[in-house]
DNA sequence: CTGAAAGCGCTAACAC
DNA sequence: GTGTTAGCGCTTTCAG
C-alpha cells in the first residue's frame, strides 16, 4: 500500500506538505504542489479512509434507516437522498431495518461507533425514549415517519390532509358509506391519515361503521382479504380508502374476480401514487406524495445540523402538502 | 468519547487486556474479564470503528454496485444480499451508480481507499479493461451482469435460455412473426437474451425482420412507443418479447388504448416476473428470475474470496436457470 | 495470564 | 511556505 510518507519520500518533502497539497491548503508553492501531484500520480497514492476518519473524527457519511428497500416509496426516497448527499460530497449508508426493533437499535449504534456523522430515520420502530438514549444530542433527522416527543428536525407530509382530501373526494362523488384501512396502527403516519378520514366524515356527518375499518393492511394480499370481508357484509360500504396503492390494487384485482365492479359497486382510492396506480384497471385514484421534495428537505436539514455544531435540541417541523390524483377507480 | 484507555484506567488493567476481553481472546482470567465487562457497561464504552479498521486493515463491509434502486429486480437483489451479509456479520455499502460510467469508477475506488473489503457489481458500465486496472486482484464478484474477459467469480442467470424459452413458448402458441426489444445493446444480459431469441427463431426457421426489433427500451414509456411503431407497420408481428416487465406492461396498456387486443392482436411476454405482472390485465406471461438464489450464491462467493487470501485470478461461473411463468398475455 | 511499546496512516498545532 | 512533533483509538508482537 502506498502511503503519504511514500509520497513524502519520493518528493523529498514532509508528509505535512503532501497532506496540505492534497487538502487544497492555500499556501503551498506552485512548484511544490506540482511535484507532489506528480508523485501521487506516479506512485498511485490514494488516501486511506480509516486513517483520515480516525484523525478528523468525521466520516462524511450519513446513515439512512429504511424499513424496506423493495417498497417503491422508500426506494425513490433513498434515491433522491443519495443524489442530494452526493452533491454535498457525502456518502449515505443504507440501513435496512426490515421493520425490526432490534435492527433499528443496532443501526443507531453506528452513530456511537463513529461510523457515520448523522442519521436519517424514515421509519421508527422503537419507542422514542429508547432511541433518544442512544442518540442523545447527535445529528438525527426524522423523515416521513415521526413522533411528537422528538426534539429534532422533522420533515413530514401532511398526512391528516391526505386522509381528508381523499375522503372528501369520495364524499363529493356521492358516497356516504366509506371504509378505511391502514398499515400499523402505531405508526404516526397511519394515525394521522385516519384522523383526516375521520375529520372529513364528521364534517359531512357521515357514520363510521366499525366493520368498515381494517388494520394491518400492507400488501396486495391484504387488499384481497379486505374485499372478501366487505363482500360478506350485510351493509357494504360503497367506497373504500386504502392505506397504500398496493393494498388498493389488490382490492381492485380481487373485486373484479368476484364480480364487483370498480368504481360502480365499490370505489377505491389508494395512497402513494406508485407506478402500478396507472397500470391497474381501472386506473387508481390516489394521493400523491412529493418524494423528491422530502428527500431534498431532509438532506438540507441534515447538512444544517452537521454545520451548526451546537446542540440540536430543537424541534423543527417541515410539513409538505399532498395532492389528490383522480383517475378511474373513484 | 469513552476510549479503551478509559476502561483500562477504570479497571487498573492495561489496554491490551481490555482489548483481549473485547475480542474474545481465550486466555483471560474470569475475574479480569468480568471486571472489564462491568467497566465497559458502566462507562458506556463503544469501540471506535475507524481505529479498528486502521489497525486491522479490514472493514468488514462490502460494496454493492447497483444501477438503479427503484428497479424492483435490484431492490430485491440487494435486500437478499444484505440479509446474507448480515448473517456473516458484514455490512453492505450500497453504491448507486445510476448507470453512470464515472460514478461506477468512483465507487470502484472505495476498494483502494480501504473503505470496503470487497465489491459486488450487479451491472457494468465501463470497459472491463478499465475496471481491471482499478481493482487488480482485489475481491470482486460479478452478479447478474458479466463480461467474458473477467477472471473473477460470476453469478449469473442463463439469459440465453430465458430468451429461448420465452420465444419458443410464443412459437408453440402458433406465432411466426415475433418481435423483440431489449435494454442497452452493450449489456451482456441483453445480448444473451437476444441470442436465445434468435436461436429459437432459427430453430423453427422463422424470419426475423429488422423492423420488429427495438433497442434502448427501459420503461413503460418505451413500451408505449414500441406499440405505436408496431401498429404503423404494414407487416405487423403477432407476438412480442419485451426485455422487461415494465416495458411489457407499457405495451399492454398502450395497446388497449389503441384498440389492439392482447393477446389476440398481439401477444406479449415480459422478463422479471415483477409484482405488476400479476396486476396488469391481461396478466403478463414472463420469465421468472431466481433473485433469492442469486443473492445467496453471490455472498457465498464473496465470503470465499475474502477467506482465501490467495490471488483470485480464477474465473468461476455459476449459472442459474430461469423459468417461464405463463399467464394471460400470450 | 498480563503489560509495555510500537505503529496502522493521517492531520494539525506550533515553530521557524 | 515548509517541517517537527504529537496523537486520533485501537491491536499486536514481544517479553515476562
Amino acid at each position: 500500500m502506498v502511503t503519504i510518507s511514500d509520497v513524502a519520500n519520493a518528493t523529498g518533502l514532509s508528509t505535512t506538505t503532501v497532506s496540505r497539497v492534497l487538502n487544497h491548503y492555500p499556501y503551498v508553492a506552485e512548484e511544490t504542489r506540482n511535484a507532489v501531484l506528480k508523485a501521487v500520480e506516479q506512485l498511485g497514492y490514494i488516501p486511506n479512509n480509516a486513517a483520515q476518519t480516525l484523525r478528523r473524527q468525521k466520516t462524511n457519511t450519513i446513515a439512512v434507516l429504511v424499513p424496506r428497500l423493495t417498497n417503491p416509496f422508500f426506494s425513490h426516497l433513498i434515491e433522491k437522498i443519495e443524489v442530494e448527499a452526493a452533491k454535498m460530497g457525502m456518502q449515505i449508508l443504507i440501513c435496512h431495518t426490515r421493520y425490526s426493533k432490534q435492527k433499528e437499535m443496532e443501526y443507531l449504534y453506528l452513530l456511537n461507533t463513529k461510523q457515520v456523522d448523522g442519521i436519517i430515520m424514515t421509519s421508527i420502530e422503537n419507542k422514542w425514549k429508547d432511541i433518544y438514549k442512544l442518540i442523545r444530542n447527535d445529528p438525527i433527522v426524522l423523515c416521513n415517519e415521526y413522533v411528537n416527543e422528538a426534539n429534532v428536525p422533522i420533515i413530514r407530509l401532511n398526512q391528516v390532509e391526505g386522509g381528508y382530501i381523499g375522503t372528501k373526494h369520495l364524499i363529493e362523488k356521492g358516497h356516504t358509506k366509506i371504509g378505511y384501512c391502514s398499515g400499523g396502527i402505531l405508526s404516526g403516519v397511519g394515525f394521522d391519515r385516519f384522523q383526516g378520514y375521520k375529520q372529513a366524515m364528521e364534517e359531512y356527518e357521515l357514520e363510521i361503521k366499525q366493520e368498515w375499518l381494517f388494520n394491518d393492511t400492507f400488501s396486495d394480499l391484504d387488499g384481497r382479504r379486505v374485499i372478501h370481508c366487505i363482500a360478506s357484509l350485510p351493509d357494504r360500504p360503497s367506497a373504500f380508502f386504502a392505506g397504500s396503492d398496493e393494498v388498493a390494487v389488490g382490492m381492485i384485482s380481487e373485486a373484479k374476480k368476484i364480480n364487483m365492479k370498480v368504481p360502480d359497486d365499490i370505489a377505491v382510492i389508494g395512497f402513494d401514487d406508485q407506478f402500478i396506480a396507472q397500470i391497474v384497471e381501472p386506473a387508481l385514484t390516489t394521493i400523491h406524495q412529493p418524494i423528491q421534495k422530502i428527500g431534498e428537505f431532509t438532506m438540507q436539514a441534515m447538512v444544517q445540523l452537521l454545520r451548526s455544531q451546537t446542540i440540536s435540541n430543537k424541534r423543527e417541523v417541515f410539513e409538505l402538502p399532498l395532492s389528490l390524483i383522480v383517475r378511474e377507480s373513484s
